[in-house]
DNA sequence: AAAAATATGATTGTATACAATGATACAGGA
DNA sequence: TCCTGTATCATTGTATACAATCATATTTTT
């Protein structure tokens, strides 16, 4: 956040830096490293068949995303996710993807309303398939293309950047479905209210998507 | 933003690398680096007495935060702010200030409270003065307090460097004066309705203190 | 003279060496 | 036994050395 957060990603993604960088932020996401893990410079470099030079500047900007909490001369340690954090970063999703969506409802291009057609369609077919998987790609799908329509750097960038933040809890979520039929109605009148040029409604229905997957978040009990 | 960036600042404001990364921070916003300079690594390493590893490593994390754009290979360039990232983040920042106020409402200790009326107070007497200064950074101060009021780790740090962010535009405001009444007056009006525990006006007041501040800034032409 | 090829210098990228710091284990004394 | 001081080791912090890359100038070729 710090700051909204306006990394340079895609001209970094293919060099030695940019590679052990997003390979740990994976591996924090996807749970390899664990909440207060230490992260150990040497270990990790080796790892990847790197020094520890490239491994420190990843460490620096892992940090500055919120993944990992750096102690000087001590070490870094992967930071945890507490309930109210995501309670939090929810709250302020249902705000923004509603101004996303309300922007987006202005100046998606038509390419990419039609891949969120493509994407709504097909979400529904894998529904009825049971493809949990697939259903889960399209998820995020959806939204970055959301993300990408709203036509503000700013603003996009904020929101991958909470998507992904969240994404070591949402895994859980995805993989027990059963929300899956509801959100993909919700993405669907999202959708067709961008499609009818309704913004306000868009926004409405891409605030109350947000609070809904919460809810079901906190039911589950997916949160300590 | 991106991140929702939420660095670790309190541990290592005083540590080498601390240093260096707030440095080069200041200096960008306060345009001693100006939009598209370069930044060269050996040139403000010798400047700041020392190599350029821990230069390197403030780089990587200005570039998170938006202030630089690094190019792999070729070198790192301030990034400009356009009129339209501007006018997002004061859309964004209207919402999420809104937020902000209403959480602050309920979660305001009696010490922040006492020092928001206190920055009130003081703010309209330095008005009635002519302090530009001083009523520029009691200002700061004002949303500051209501960022730590608010009592969400996230939603301050969003906050806070947002505010960062836009800081190169608002010092031009804010030497102008001639909005500062009126900002003072909307700033009591929030602060009276926190402490009248009326959470949805504060929120109101809040957001539209935020969308009167844009207005005037646009309508100075303080932007390209 | 124009274009292409090459050489030169400056700058960034990475690895490594050394210094500083912190954690741990052990020894000595109360 | 418990506390304290010291030694040792692991790890991070910084500086430096070298490699890779890019921009520019120079030379060569047509």
């Amino acid at each position: 956040m710090s700051d909204y957060n306006l990394k340079e990603e895609v001209t970094d993604k293919y060099s030695l830096r940019g590679r052990v960088f997003h390979k740990i932020r994976e591996d924090i996401l996807n749970g390899k490293y664990k909440e207060n893990d230490e992260l150990r410079e040497a270990a990790i470099g080796e790892e990847l068949g790197v020094s520890r030079t490239p491994v420190r500047e990843a460490f620096r900007q892992l940090e500055l995303e919120g993944l990992i909490r750096i102690v000087p001369n001590k070490g870094a340690y992967v930071t945890g996710i507490t309930s109210k954090d995501v309670a939090d970063i929810y709250m302020i999703r249902s705000l923004l993807e509603g101004l996303c969506a309300k922007w987006a409802t202005e100046r998606i291009s038509h390419e990419q309303l039609e891949e969120m057609e493509e994407n709504v369609y097909l979400s529904e077919f894998h529904a009825e398939k049971g493809h949990t998987q697939q259903i889960a790609v399209l998820d995020n799908r959806f939204h970055e293309i959301l993300y990408e329509a709203c036509d503000s750097k700013m603003l996009e960038h904020l929101l991958k950047d909470f998507h992904q933040y969240v994404y070591r809890v949402r895994k859980q979520t995805l993989a027990q479905d059963s929300r899956g039929n509801a959100s993909n109605h919700e993405h669907r009148e999202i959708m067709e209210a961008i499609k009818a040029h309704e913004g306000e409604r868009a926004a409405e229905l891409a605030k109350l998507h947000m609070l809904k997957a919460y809810e079901n978040i906190q039911q589950k009990g997916l949160l300590k």
